[in-house]
DNA sequence: GTATGTGCAAATGATTTGCGTGCTT
DNA sequence: AAGCACGCAAATCATTTGCACATAC
């Protein structure tokens, strides 16, 4: 899976960007990932593709990529930022399960149709947002006792 | 206005916390804003009545303050934290005009029963969220030509 | 009286930045 | 060749904490 260019890769390619070997790796590694790691996250994997970059080129470079809008800073409010590639296309949320730290994605239209009337209800256009969901699972006390353990 | 105990003191004393001179003072500027201070603001405000406290102890007790659920941190993003007193009634949130800065709060219980139900469709208690808008300001260009001035 | 709070300054943790060197276009 | 990008270490910013002293109950 190293022979091609990752998506992330194409798109700064595509915003003129210059590519240095740092910002392929680091592409990569946002391309390759599913969760949502940290500024030392993406670090640690990008430091064991190539043990010479640096944590400031990373923090320098997800900055980067954050302003083109080809990845989204997350914030689930313990002091790090955290990263996603970015979805152009539909609005998505995260919801985050307070006892493990999982995270789950979740869209709702009927979200998005509220939080715009809002906006526009106050005299305003909505232009960005924060949301985030924190929840605790509810046990399935019928049925399946063998479930509820923490991964 | 100094006479009376604040709301805010009030609680702490309900949830027999030690009262101190700063905690008090702390208390009242707090019951006394109607904005959303960050700690600087806080301090500076406290400071002003009470000229030898600390930024250390306003940290400490808005911290204190914020557990014991008496005030709401919140976050909008720019990496300090924000004081409001809380509120046990109803859910609000905030909109941030990201053109002045200023923050309108709003309310609504779809909103309210839409996460409630994201969550429970996902198979989680809601028992937390963050949630902020950002917006500009939308031009009445048909009326009133004198307004649109920043504050 | 004793546990707890406070002030100060130093420590921390995340993130940014100045500077000299290296690499992309 | 020229201008960005990188690595390193020092700087910054918000926040926390250790310690000796002060204070509420």
């Amino acid at each position: 899976m190293n022979t091609q260019i990752s998506s992330i890769e194409a798109a700064c390619i595509e915003k003129g960007m210059k590519m240095t070997e740092q910002r392929r790796v680091i592409a990569r590694v946002l391309s390759d990932s599913t969760d949502h790691p940290d500024v030392e996250g993406v670090y640690q994997r990008a430091s064991s593709i190539d043990p010479k970059i640096s944590i400031a080129t990373v923090y320098r470079t997800l900055r980067l990529f954050d302003i083109a809008n080809i990845i989204e800073r997350l914030d689930f409010g313990d002091g790090r930022a955290r990263y996603e590639v970015a979805t152009e296309d539909s609005h998505h949320h995260h919801l985050i399960d307070v006892k493990t730290g999982d995270v789950l994605e979740f869209e709702n239209e009927d979200l998005e149709n509220i939080k715009k009337q809002i906006a526009k209800d106050l005299g305003y256009k909505l232009v960005g947002e924060r949301l985030e969901l924190y929840g605790v699972r509810i046990e399935s006390k019928t049925s399946d006792p063998n479930r509820n353990q923490e991964d």
